[in-house]
RNA sequence: GGAGCGGACCAGAUGAUCGCUGGCCAUGAUCGAUGGGUGCCGAAAGGCAGCGCAGAGAUUUUGGCGGGAGGAAAGUCCGGGCUCCGUAGAACGCAAUGGUGGGUAACCCCCACCGGCCGCAAGGCUAGGGAAAGUGCCACAGAAAGCAAACCGCCAACAGGGUUUUCCCUGUUGGUAAGGGUGAAACGGUGAGGUAAGAGCUCACCAGCAGGCCGGGCGACCGGUCUGGCUCGGUAAACCCCAUUGGGAGCAAGGCCAAGCAGGAAGAAGUUUGCCCUUUCGGGGGCCGCGCGAAGCGGUUCGUUUCGCAUCCAACUUCCGGGUCGGCUGCUGGAGGCGUCGGGCAACCGGCGUCCUAGAGAAAUGGUCAUCGCCCAGCGGGCCCUUGGGACCACUGGGAGACAAAACCCGGCUUACCGGUUCGCUCCAGUC
RNA sequence: CGGGGCGUAGCUCAGCCUGGUAGAGCGCUACGUUCGGGACGUAGAGGUCGCACGUUCGAAUCGUGUCGCCCCGA
């Protein structure tokens, strides 16, 4: 296993519409105080599944769960697990976990505890079955859509979603 | 030694290692405004193709250097800076404040003093203007709750009765606020005079009120003295009155890029639509026109209204399309910290010197390990000393490590908090 | 950032503006009724009015502070 892992910004979802991307996916696993949403990863091009790109994740830390300096000890807590498991995580992944209540593990021990159990989720919802099925009807829906450019009005279609399937910018000026 | 009062300060330390974030420097890669030069078209202006020569800058890789939460960053309770909104002028309303003087950019803040209350004291608390402008309220109890009033009682007269001298009982009328009892609160207190009984009815002293004068103080107020009428309840954190202050919105403010001196549609020349009636001159009603319309009928920040002044009129307004859930900026050097000197009782102010000390944006300042440090208990060691205690050192075991995280920036207030350091002072006990 | 509302019996809520007695429904307990239960009838218990300080003779009510919860707008 190693040790030394860079944990970059790029490795995280930073902005709220890729959260609401893999909130829509719904796929969700719990186990103790967190639940894992998951998501897979689109080639913006193709709009193919992109197996080979790095796992991305989200922390989502409710006022629910206690105050700032709590939510902020979760936060570290959770980044610090993702960056030491980042290499046992399937890739072509993001991942946004949730925190629902509870204590936050402190110590070696409880690090290492958050960290398995993150593992355990990430498997368990990316190994069910039709988590592939649904993947590639996404990815297919997702380059019919980016075909017929600006239909939006689709309710199944989150807008989000099909702007982050949109095609690059064809370059201006030449 | 014990108990207590007031103030100031700290907010575990060091090292190793792995990370995050933004700054500077170097470096590789990608993109690249613009410039240069080449070819073609053209009379020219210029256009097109293309070279990859220079290159601001953007993104990113790797490496190095140095920086990275608080006393409350919190609650968002006040006050300001800053930004935008024609001007924020007047009136009404609304809100806030409420002893005096000062400090301050300002304040519901701070300092000093005055009055009141609490404490043996050091000290602490204090929404502390006006109740003889007006209105309201004061449950229950009580005769009566605010300006007078007679339930019991007391006294007098008259009538009747008992006895028939005094006296007693009943009733009616009148006088009386000294006594009773109720209540949070009952119309000054004590004494003497006075009276049928009583009463500030009169007098002395005291308390209190109002006014005048003298002295001290910038002032709140304090001290003294004289006069007056004799006493006039409480509540304004009830309405209210008085004085003072307050334009509104907020960094999601605001500006720039995207964005092309700008695509489409509709509205819109109305100086308060026009006419008639009525009016307390504020306005109200009817009819016509525009309008889908009971709305509305110039606009100009704002969730109080009206008025005044100013200004704008298509270069305007609204909607749709386009764009967008983005990027850059505002963004941290400031009523700034520290030291020192001077002024001031103090809050604070001024001069000089010196320092630069967070800028994130699904939101950084962290994880792990080791050592030291803090508290408690036990055992051991020597020391102080009056039996019995005290502090110190070493070891072992256990425990605590709080509250709470910048979000434009400051000054305050309030609240939360494991503990620790230190200064000054008060009371009590003991020894010399 | 700005604005609004609510904490009262185990639960859902009145009472607060205009201060003096805390109340309703459901629930709970006991008894009656019934073979038994439900329903019904009778009686009863149960509340620091979120907390603290103040104003007042007197505070659930008025004022200030504070704690917790909910909602709305940008």
């Amino acid at each position: 296993m190693v040790t030394s892992q860079r944990f970059p910004s790029s490795a995280r979802l930073n902005r709220p519409s890729e959260f609401a991307r893999v909130f829509e996916f719904h796929r969700s696993a719990s186990g103790g105080p967190l639940v894992l949403y998951a998501c897979p990863r689109m080639l913006r091009s193709s709009g193919t599944i992109d197996a080979e790109s790095p796992v991305r994740i989200g922390i989502s830390a409710s006022r629910r769960i206690g105050n700032a300096v709590v939510r902020n000890r979760w936060k570290r807590r959770l980044r610090e697990a993702f960056r030491m498991a980042w290499s046992r995580l399937p890739a072509g992944n993001d991942f946004v976990v949730v925190v629902r209540a509870g204590r936050v593990p402190s110590g070696a021990a409880g690090a290492r505890q958050v960290e398995d159990m993150i593992v355990a989720l990430a498997n368990r919802v990316t190994a069910r079955v039709g988590y592939a099925e649904a993947a590639k009807t996404e990815a297919a829906r997702r380059v019919s859509l980016g075909a017929q450019p600006e239909s939006e009005r689709n309710p199944l279609a989150p807008p989000h979603a099909s702007a982050k399937a949109r095609l690059p910018k064809p370059k201006r000026r030449k």
